[in-house]
DNA sequence: GCCAACGTTGGC
DNA sequence: GCCAACGTTGGC
């Protein structure tokens, strides 16, 4: 049973444009430690809504799919990188990134505002107040919602 | 730019 | 282990 995720990006730094372009790409620079166990719980074949934050157009941008499943995340041992980790050891890294593949990229997004009116979607980890950790858990359900949502808008 | 809500750090 | 200070996230 494949799982469902949520994962956030500033559009200015990294769209759902430009997974597109890359088709995949390795999800990394995450540092915290949360949003790490979650990463390395992803196994190929899981679906992610993919997240837009702090942009115009607040909410899912479009559908990722898990490509592979997480290995050490190559910045932290990289001196130059802003995500470099002095205290992580090759033999036991601490940040890890999974690849994630680009699936599709709503017409719409499906904005902050219409996740919040759902009464179905009140649940959604992405709404509770404070949530910043930047890759979440979905239901099924709420996965399943946020797409019919993309599809019937127009 | 503001600010609330967190996570992390470090002195004790 | 406590907790204040600090940095970051992210909606607005």
């Amino acid at each position: 049973m494949p799982s469902h995720w949520l994962v956030k990006s500033e559009p200015d730094v990294y769209s759902i444009d430009d997974l597109k372009e890359d088709r995949a790409t390795l999800w990394d620079g995450v540092r915290n430690y949360q949003a790490r166990n979650y990463l390395r719980e992803m196994k190929p074949g899981d679906a992610v809504l993919f997240y837009h934050s702090s942009c115009e157009e607040v909410g899912v941008a479009g559908v990722a799919k898990v490509k592979s499943a997480a290995v050490p995340d190559p910045l932290q041992f990289d001196k130059k990188s802003d995500y470099h980790d002095p205290e992580s050891e090759r033999d036991a890294p601490r940040w890890w990134s999974p690849e994630l593949e680009f699936v599709k990229k709503f017409p719409q997004a499906v904005g902050l505002n219409q996740i919040r009116s759902k009464r179905e979607l009140e649940k959604m980890l992405v709404l509770q107040r404070g949530s910043r950790l930047s890759v979440l858990p979905v239901s099924q359900k709420e996965f399943d919602i946020i797409l019919a949502l993309s599809e019937a808008k127009q």
